[in-house]
Formats: C-alpha cells, structure tokens, sequence
DNA sequence: GGATGTGTGGTTTTT
DNA sequence: CCACACATCC
C-alpha cells in the first residue's frame, strides 16, 4: 500500500483513495458517512468486512482519528485478528492501541480495570460453563434446591438467561411465577456473593458487569465514553440486551455508532441474542443512516436463488433480496440417501468427483451439519477413503480432562481464592483427599469467611479434622504456595513443567488408563508448547501478570478460533460455527425434519425462523458449488429412526434443484453402490428425478446396510430363549427366565443360582453373557 | 476414600 | 450409544 501519509486530511491521498475505488455505491455511502449512527444491513457475502476495514482505516487516515479512539467489536477472535491485519495493510499507523475484540474480550478488559467496583481485583478467574455448573450446584445444595428436583443445568440457564437480560437477582425473584424460577431465583441470589468471594465472574458477567460498572459510576463511563469516539459492531443481529446496553451506554452521546449486520443470519437467539437489535435500531438510535448492501460477490446465481427461497419463508425480516454478481454456475444438487453412513458415503464420492475434476484442494471443501454428534458418520467416511480433515467442536482442547486438570493449577496459582479450581486440583492427581473432607473444609472456610486454599493451609481451623487429612490438606497448601513463588520468576510454560513435575502428573496419567497416556502426554505437551508461545500482546493494560493473560486468552478461545484456514484439509464444523466462512464447495446434510428444524423448534414459529436463518446461513457459505442432502433413517442415540426431508426444502422450487437418490445395489460385492457411474457422468441417466415418497420403506436397515462385521456380532448376540443357561460375569451362573424388548433395547431377566443375588433384569446390550454354562 | 460396575438420563446450537 | 451419577464393594 502506499506509504505517503503525512498529509493526513488531504482529500486525494492514494493512500484512501485506492481502496475507495473498489467498492461499490451503496459500500462507498458506508464507508463515507463519518459522523452520527450508521446501520449497514449486509447480505452474505456483500463484501461487509471490507466496507468494515475500509470505514476504520478511513477514519484513521482520512480524519486523523487516533487508534486508541477506536473500538471495533467481532464475535470471535479470530474475526478481530483478521480485522486488525486487514486495517494493518490499508494504513500505517501503529493499530496496537486500537481495541478490536469479542464482547467478551472488551468486558474482561474492562473489568480487569475496575475489578474493585465490581468486588473483585484484577486477578479474577473467568469461569467456563463447567465451573459455573459446579459454583451452581454448590449453591443449590446450601439453599436446599435438590439437584433431583431440578437440574443444576436448566437453573444455570436461566440464571444466564436472566443475566443477558440484565435482570438482578431480585428482579428474577420478583418475577419468579413459577417454582423452577423461583428455584433459579434463589441460587442466583446466592451465587452472586459465592462468585465474588471466589474472585471470579462468569461468561455472561464479562457483558453484564461492565454495563453495572458503568450504571453505578458515571466517572468511568464518562471515561470511556470520551476515550471512544467512534463504535464498531461486526454480527450485529446476534447481540443480546447486555451487549446492546453496552454499545448504547459508550456511544449514545456522540452516537457514532455503527453496526452492521444480517437480520437473516441471526442464529443465536437461544442464547438471549434478540433480533430486535437489528430490527429497531433506528429506534435507538435516532437518524441512523441505513445502508443496504445486497449485492453478493460470494456465490453463483444458482446458490443464491436457492438461498432467497428458502429465506422468503420468513416472515420477521428487514427484506432484501441478495443480488448475483457471479456468472452462473452448476444448479444445487439435492441429494437423497439412506442413511447416514449412505450419506457420507455420497459426500467422500462428490468430493472426490470435484477434485479430479478440477483444480480444487481439500481445503476448498466444508460439510455443514446441525448436531456435532453428527459428524461422526462423516469422520468415519473420511477415514475410511485417507481424507484428511478439519473438525471444529467436539470436545474443545481446553475442555480435555488432562488439560483442564493442568488449568486448574495455574487458575489457582494465579487466583487463590478460585474454590472450584481448589477443588479440581486437590482432587487430581488423588491424594486421599475425598469430597466429603473437602465439602467440610468448605463448610468451615465458609465460616471463616476464607477461600478454601487459605482454610486448607491454617492449623487453627482444621483442628477438627483427622490427622492424616489435616497434613494432607496442609501439603496441599504448601504445594500451592510454592508453585506461586515459583510463579513469580518463571513464565508459564516453566510453571507448567514445574506442576507436571511436581504432582508427578505423568505417572498419575499412565495410572489413571495406560491406553490413553500418550495421547494425553501429548496433549500436555502442546499446552506447555502453547503457553511458551503466548507473548503478551495487550500492552497497555493494566498490571496483569503473563500468567493472567494466559488464563484469559485461554477461557475466551473459541472452537473456531482454532480452525486453521491453511491446513490442507477438509473442514467439518456445525452451521452454527460456519458464520461468516466461505469455501467453493459445501455440504449441507441432514436436511430432515426434527433434525433440521430440531424437533423443539416445530412448534414455535420464531424458532423456526431461527431454524431457517441457520439453513439460510448454510446455503450462502458456498461460492461455487452447494449439495444439499437428507437420510431416509438415520441413527439417533444408537436407534435406527425414519425421518422425512426437511420442510426448509418445500421452500425451494423444484426447478431451482438438481434431485438425485444415492442407489444401492442389493447383493452386489462390496458396498454396493452405483454411484462410481454418476460420478462419471452428472447428467448421465444415472441421476433419477425424486420420485413421491416410496411406497414402502419397510426394509430392516441392517439389511439396506453394508455386511459390516460389527453386525454379524451384534446380530448373533440376540435371541436368548428362555430356559438357556447363562454365566454372568459378576453374578455367576443363571437361568434365562424371560426375553422382553427387541434391538438394543432387549431385555432379559434372569434367575440366578446364587440365592443372594436372585432374580434380576438384564440389558443385554451392555452385559456379555456366556452361553450354555451350567 | 476410592475403584469399579450398574443404572439412568439425555441431545441442539456456544462466547 | 455415551457420559454421568450412584451404589456397592474393598
């Protein structure tokens, strides 16, 4: 880019006015209008994060606005490092001191500022939904809401409910009609103190307590109201009622607010995101410019038209129509398939397809599917065919077991009075130190009015205790207590290796399951690689310690974060995780309803607005090619159900789509498949024209299936005839007395010889009998 | 207090 | 089918 820009205010800057050029009208009015409010509706791939950059390096260099003055948020991380580096190449100024982050990222910023106001300090742990799922069940056991009654989940959740609505735990309370609420209502009230006393604060309290902070002293929301001077909002429709306070409270003075987002790409409602943000912004905002920009560089005209269908549906929109700007391309194939190994079958053939027939690397390729469970149809397919690929989601690597094991130890270290930390370190590895012993401990704690970790360290308060358990606690403490001054001199990854040292983590992992040890090892080993190569990069901020910094980029890392664009791969995420992603060719399965839609949005109608959205979404991921695709039955908790095409699809005309059935052959070798001929030949005949739902589909599915091994094993282990003598591992020798259920669902109950153990009903699915014992 | 097995319950989607 | 909580045993 052009380096002349000292004449910073000169009109004609080539340094502006390249990029200026490239964009089109509606794009140009956005990144032109400086001052007051802006809304920009930007349809998918309308060229948003480029109006985006182009607005803020403009501001920077065409109006001579400081960095520092600038705050640009993005739903992940890795949106803000992209944005940050796509400012970077239009402008020369140093962007460090621009803020550029997630909501949640800003907040903890924030609040690591004026921890005090809030009852913290600056060192606070951040707790993931694990941790506050175990603060929650604590607190439910102290005020007597039995965990039976009502799961520490759907109480967490409303609690986050309420948080994102900024409704205090006395509002909840007032409100409460209910008695789940009410329940709700009553941990929330005592979670609050329970956080504070932990020095902790959970995800939604990184939204929530800024906007508090601001509401109850107006000297640090003026400080940031002026340090602000412009606002930036990226995904716009997916903020909830915390975040959009947020936004009004920095920016409704001078109103330089500007948003931008898609209402039809709103997918996070479950999440307390409200569309009415996006809906009503002029409301808030009075005279806000809105920009349209609805025309589309992603996708051919085939895709879009499909996308447009299937989106007109919805009745709750803003409306616009994404125009093409791509020569036409291929139509949407709609694929047909039996099930759902059928069809990750079909997508390994079409990709295969595709790749030897142009030049396109795995990487160009995505498979978008609703539930992350059902990735592991397509998974096994991969690996079957040596398809190397990308997953995102699934068990995130800061949520591994041995990962969060090692996280405990530094949140400790870093925040002592973390109790659930306490409690995940003092518990691993084992160290003869029970619950019971430690729900004691934090009865008195409690009482003393201490974190565990200090309780766990005083002699006078543990006099009630056993001898061996009171050394063991006080080791413990000693242990910590020396890990923080270690922590002191060393950086993180040396820390990391000091616990693993000194808990003799290694050994505990080979005793705890000597399959997986090196697994784990190394999973240990990228952490500690990891935190090698964390530098701090937020330099003005307050005094944190690396270690601080380590914790907080780790707790606010998403799944997609770590997705790896360059990797030569294909990339399996859930259409949740492919917002604001693009590949040429992509793979929308599972088109079926009660699977997608979800079986709980049918009936209500704004969540299956919230449904489509999500398929609309999908749909316009894809640049050149997109296959859509259904299973007659697919496998759901390990049972074989039916299911019908998606009624998204009923949206689309017919004509819009290229109808096709995955066929097998039955009897025939292998597994059976004609498909090798369609792969050869798309239009050949081998394409057949979806024909009414089939007369009968009452083929068993394991006979439509393949002759895979496990079958043959699991069908053999069936049919028990009463009067069979069996041997059960743990209860010895026994009489089949009676066969219920069928499938995996079989039942079987048994009289056993030893009088002691009597009569019992068996799963057989889970129990391996030996047959003709006597 | 901890290891083991058995029974139960459950599924969107995630910062 | 899987992960978790509980019960039972050591």
């Amino acid at each position: 880019m052009n380096e002349m820009m000292d004449a910073a205010g000169s009109s004609a800057s080539p340094g502006d006015a390249e990029p200026l050029a490239r964009l089109n009208p509606a794009q140009r009015e956005a990144v032109l209008h400086y001052e007051g409010p802006l809304l920009v509706i930007a349809g998918a791939g309308s060229g948003k994060t480029r109006v985006l950059t182009t607005r803020i390096a403009r501001l920077i260099q065409h109006h001579g606005v400081d960095p520092s003055r600038i705050l640009s948020v993005t739903f992940t991380n890795k949106a803000a490092g992209e944005m940050r580096e796509r400012i970077a190449r239009l402008v020369d100024g140093d962007l460090k001191t621009m803020w550029c982050g997630t909501f949640h990222a800003v907040g903890a910023r924030m609040l690591r500022a004026h921890a005090a106001a809030v009852g913290r300090t600056a060192n606070f742990t951040i707790y993931d939904e694990d941790d506050t799922l175990g603060a929650v069940k604590r607190v439910m056991e102290r005020v007597g809401v039995s965990p039976k009654q009502w799961t520490p989940k759907s109480v967490l959740s409303l609690i986050s409910d309420a948080k994102n609505g900024l409704v205090t735990p006395a509002e909840l309370q007032a409100a409460a009609m209910d008695p789940l609420t009410k329940a709700a209502a009553a941990v929330y009230m005592e979670l609050e103190p329970a956080l504070r006393a932990a020095n902790a604060v959970t995800f939604d309290d990184l939204l929530v307590l800024p906007v508090q902070i601001f509401r109850e002293n107006p000297v640090i929301l003026e400080k940031y109201r002026s340090k602000f001077q412009f606002i930036l909002v990226d995904e716009y429709q997916d903020t909830n009622r915390a975040q959009f306070q947020f936004i009004k409270l920095l920016g409704s003075g001078h109103g330089n607010v500007a948003v931008v987002g898609d209402d039809d790409q709103s997918i996070y409602g479950w999440r307390g995101a409200d569309i009415r943000n996006i809906l009503d912004f002029e409301k808030e905002f009075a005279s806000a410019r809105v920009v349209k920009l609805e025309e589309n560089y992603r996708s051919t005209p085939s895709i879009l038209d499909v996308a447009n269908a299937a989106i007109s549906a919805n009745v709750g929109r803003r409306g616009k129509t994404l125009r093409a700007t791509q020569p036409a391309g291929e139509k949407v194939t709609l694929y047909s398939t039996l099930d759902e190994r059928d069809e990750a079958d079909m997508v390994v053939d079409e990709m295969k397809a595709w790749q030897s027939k142009k030049d396109l690397g795995l990487r160009d390729f995505a498979i978008l599917y609703r539930t992350n469970a059902q990735s592991r149809a397509i998974e096994d397919a991969l690996r079957k065919n040596a398809i190397p690929y990308r997953l995102v989601g699934g068990v995130r690597f800061y949520d591994r077991k041995e990962i969060r094991d090692l996280m405990g130890y530094l949140k400790l270290i870093a925040n002592p009075s973390d109790n659930e930390a306490f409690r995940r370190a003092v518990s691993v590895p084992r160290r003869k130190l029970g619950e019971t012993t430690i729900d004691s401990l934090a009865d008195i704690a409690r009482k003393a009015g201490v974190p565990l970790l200090e309780a766990a360290g005083r002699e006078d308060l543990l006099a009630g205790m056993r001898g061996g358990t009171r050394a063991g606690l006080q080791e413990f403490a000693a242990l910590i207590s020396r890990l923080r001054e270690r922590a002191k001199e060393s950086s993180v990854d040396e820390l990391l290796r000091e616990i693993v040292d000194s808990v003799r983590y290694g050994d505990y992992l080979r005793a705890d399951s000597p399959e997986t040890a090196r697994d784990r090892s190394e999973n240990v080993a990228a952490l500690i690689d990891g935190a090698a190569e964390t530098v701090v990069d937020d330099g003005g901020e307050v005094g944190l310690t690396p270690l601080d910094h380590f914790l907080q980029k780790a707790m606010l890392v998403a799944q997609i974060d770590a997705l790896d664009p360059n990797a030569d791969a294909v990339s399996l995420m859930t259409l949740h995780n492919a917002k604001g992603l693009e590949y040429p060719v992509v793979f929308v399965t599972g088109l079926e309803d009660g699977l997608f839609p979800g079986i709980n949005s049918i009936d209500d109608p704004d969540r299956l607005e919230e449904e489509r959205r999500l398929f609309y979404v999908g749909i316009t991921r894809a640049e050149r090619k997109l296959y859509l695709s259904f299973a007659e039955s697919r496998r759901r908790n390990g049972q074989m159900m039916q299911s019908l095409r998606s009624r998204f699809l009923n949206d689309i005309p017919g004509l819009l789509l290229d109808e096709k059935k995955t066929i097998k052959v039955r009897s025939s070798g292998r597994s059976a498949f004609s498909r090798d001929a369609l792969s050869r030949d798309t239009f050949g005949q081998a394409t057949w024209r979806s024909s009414p739902p089939r007369t009968q589909h009452e083929v068993p599915s394991w006979r439509s299936g393949t002759s895979r091994a496990e079958m043959d094993v699991s069908m053999a282990q069936q049919a028990y005839m009463p009067g069979e003598r069996i041997r059960h591992k743990l209860f010895g020798g026994g009489r089949i007395a009676e066969v219920t259920g069928k499938g995996s669902d079989t039942k079987a109950v048994i009289e056993f010889d030893d009088a002691a153990v009597g009569t019992k009903t068996i799963k057989l699915a889970y129990t391996t009998l030996e047959r003709g014992q006597g």
